[in-house]
DNA sequence: ACCCAGAATGAATGAATGTTCATTCTTCGT
DNA sequence: ACGAAGAATGAACATTCATTCATTCTGGGT
């Protein structure tokens, strides 16, 4: 979606210097959003400021009062990205016309969920570090319950429409969605916390496991 | 365990003032410990203050740096008990010869799990504050690590029993005992997070759904 | 009754951080 | 070529916080 690898300097090298550049607004909160992804990841949520985030966007430390109007904004824009991009793309999956079978559609929701993309651990620290703190602050709750409660939808969704194509007996699409969201919320954690404990590969073939006992003509 | 109720005065009530009362080290700890989880479930892991952990025990502030070193190591010293105290009763429970009956067992371990000690709101907030800066904290990581594994291999011990015991065909004790993990903890998360979508007893549904799934005969 | 080891206190200190804003610099339209 | 709109800067300020330590107080042992 949007670069959120390193580069401290420069995208344009223009004169390669420390020119002052001129930016549109827009582009500038991205580039301190990304900042902000790379701080937290590496000090955490409680360690990060603002002088560490501008030196990390390669700007001044006045600029993010300038674009957010605080830290506390700063922070809960970031979240809203972060929340955005993982929701949107499982959103895009689930949906997905482009993939007509329903099995497939599994396997590619399950890749997203634990492939590269969302695993770095980059991504699920900030994910998680949020979540740590959503217990004290009502507005990362919120941010979070609201992109959740549209993901878990689409998820029943799928569900339903993958149990009575098996004609599978006994089975409650909602619990089995709120069972597998929770799963791949645990596994993330299990990469984040523990990984010497748990590869990617056998998060995957945990996940997938889940998956087989649930609807068993649909997956491997 | 121990007492982590509310109780911010004296508990003997002795003249019931300000009087200076002095206690031995071990207690002091433990009662700073206690305050500092109430703060952090109140406040979160980043907005904590020694001011306010020794307010809320009823304490003066110099005294943390008298039986902890340091912030630090008073956040530390709280994450390993709090660690302890959730995998020391999981442990118990799985070792338990108390309890012959295997699927009964699953049924204990459930009800820890989601039940009322470890599901109140305040260990769940403690419990994620800090997984979510174990990113970037390898000293939290190493704490909840040890104590995982332990959890973690008496886990998959009891469920490779179940499996002898129901001869079930085609399932890794390993893999379930990872996936069943994991499920807990995004429960826990879920819990947390958007309690408005997920109560307790829906948790406990999902959890048992997974174990049923898993080992038919043993579990309802 | 007295004493003192060490538990407890909290004002003081210095370092760190969020935020402001007067100033400088770019760019673009004319 | 020029001027204005507004983007960017960073030194300065006020606040907050962890830590220290000189002092006070307590309670058990003698």
């Amino acid at each position: 979606m949007t670069d959120t690898s390193g580069a401290v300097v420069e995208a344009l090298p223009d004169t390669g210097s420390k020119r002052r550049q001129i930016r549109p607004k827009a582009e500038r909160r991205q580039q301190l959003i990304d900042a902000t992804i790379r701080c937290i990841a590496q000090h955490g949520l409680s360690a990060i400021t603002m002088q560490m985030v501008t030196r990390e966007a390669g700007l001044s430390v006045g600029i993010a009062n300038l674009h957010f109007e605080s830290k506390d904004n700063l922070l809960k824009e970031t979240l809203r990205f972060v929340a955005e991009e993982y929701h949107g793309g499982q959103i895009e999956i689930m949906e997905g016309e482009e993939i007509p079978d329903l099995g497939e559609r599994l396997d590619a929701l399950l890749d997203f969920q634990l492939g590269r993309g969302v695993t770095q651990r980059q991504k699920m620290s900030v994910w998680f570090a949020y979540y740590g703190e959503a217990g004290a602050r009502p507005v990362y709750q919120k941010i979070v319950s609201t992109v959740d409660r549209l993901a878990a939808q689409k998820l029943e969704a799928l569900f339903t429409d993958i149990i009575r194509e098996g004609g599978y007996q006994d089975v409650d699409a909602r619990e089995l969605a709120t069972g597998y969201s929770a799963l791949i919320d645990g596994l993330h954690l299990g990469l984040l916390v523990t990984p010497r404990e748990l590869s990617k590969r056998r998060a995957r073939a945990v996940a997938r496991g889940f998956l087989r006992r649930a609807f068993p003509q649909h997956v491997h």
